[in-house]
DNA sequence: GTCTATAGTCTGATAGAC
DNA sequence: GTCTATCAGACTATAGAC
């Protein structure tokens, strides 16, 4: 903003590098854990072991337990919102719903997804109070409600269910425990689970064919 | 088994009806609390209020927080069996899923019903090791999975889906937090929300309509 | 009332970027 | 030479099962 402008400021320092560096570490592996073993279960300790830190040194990072699993939820949010924004925009609205919805699957099944049903109480008052993690939702939602209302007008959506009814069923098939009891039982396949998901899913917000009587 | 079988109900009888039924009043109570706070929030010293005991009591019922919630869910799953058994044999099988599903939703709806999606971890695990959990849970799993190969062969449930994930389908819309979402909303009434859920999960299992072109 | 688990703090030392 | 992120780890405080 000064007349300094010339030098575009990238007065990055090699420090500063490297604390954000060890930063995104120790939210991948939060994610990590948080995916694996859950909120309650995941101890400091483990985190700090994960990357290899002092406990002491995660605090220099992150205020607590709950600010730093807020940090991984932002993370998770913001990555969403990167698919939606990578879609063609000319596809139809429920093509790019149907292929973010198969992206959170997949990574869903490659255990990249911290998941939030089992996520504490704690845990959701201190989100609900995050005004990062409030606003980042927010704009997840509007995107979503967006490509809602467009699939909608598109006719390809059953507009018998409200919006929000839609808009919370997504979320909810993105952290449906279905998944993961499919995969633990070892029978279907990464793909087949992931068809199964989707058809239903998807057969479940199309518009009802009338059938008529042909006679 | 003894020659004493002459008296059929010695004065015992009052004091283990007492026991049941302090045991049932422990039993509803927390029913009650694991469906409002979830296991986590939910502490001895709550359920011992609510009851109206010391809390050293529970302990004489129950050998701990977790066998204490296992009871609640065994319960649970016996009172669906209930439902399941309560149906009319000759109404085709997918009528009878949709019934039941339905009186599950309003239960819910009612606040009658634990939320099994944020169960601990260590809960998770002490229910994996009960057996009497475990026997209720496969009893239900083959009885749903009865109706549902019944419905497939009726032809009501999309043959591209296998029988396991209907059944996990089935349980997670049981759990589904949509509900809690849009009752929480409080923008719809408890029958509209009941409509979309069923709506949209029996349309999701619905076969798919060919839709011919025609001509 | 007892005991355990664990979030979070404090300390004093250290290496290395500035 | 100073400052800063880090270390190891003992320590406190608290909650909550039992």
């Amino acid at each position: 903003m000064t007349a300094r402008d010339q030098i575009p400021a990238p007065r990055k320092t090699f420090r500063e590098r490297q604390f954000e560096a060890r930063e995104e570490a120790i939210l991948e592996a939060t994610n990590r854990l948080l995916a694996s073993k859950g909120y309650d279960t995941m101890v400091m300790d483990d985190i700090a072991h994960e990357v290899g830190i002092a406990k002491g040194s995660l605090y220099y990072h992150f205020a607590s337990k709950e600010a730093l699993a807020a940090a991984v939820m932002i993370r998770l949010l913001s990555s969403t919102r990167a698919q939606i924004a990578a879609q063609p925009q000319d596809e139809p609205a429920i093509a790019r719903i149907e292929a973010v919805l198969d992206w959170t699957f997949r990574e869903r099944l490659a255990g990249n997804i911290p998941h939030l049903p089992s996520t504490s109480e704690a845990l959701r008052e201190h989100l609900t109070d995050d005004p990062a993690y409030i606003d980042e939702l927010m704009a997840l939602s509007d995107e979503i409600g967006e490509l809602i209302e467009q699939a909608k007008e598109e006719g390809s959506i059953n507009p018998e269910l409200s919006d929000p009814f839609i808009l919370y069923a997504l979320y909810s098939r993105s952290c449906d425990p279905t998944l993961d009891f499919l995969k633990a039982g070892g029978a279907m396949s990464d793909d087949e689970i992931v068809r199964q998901m989707m058809v239903s899913t998807l057969n479940g917000l199309r518009p009802v064919v009338e059938v008529v009587a042909a006679d």
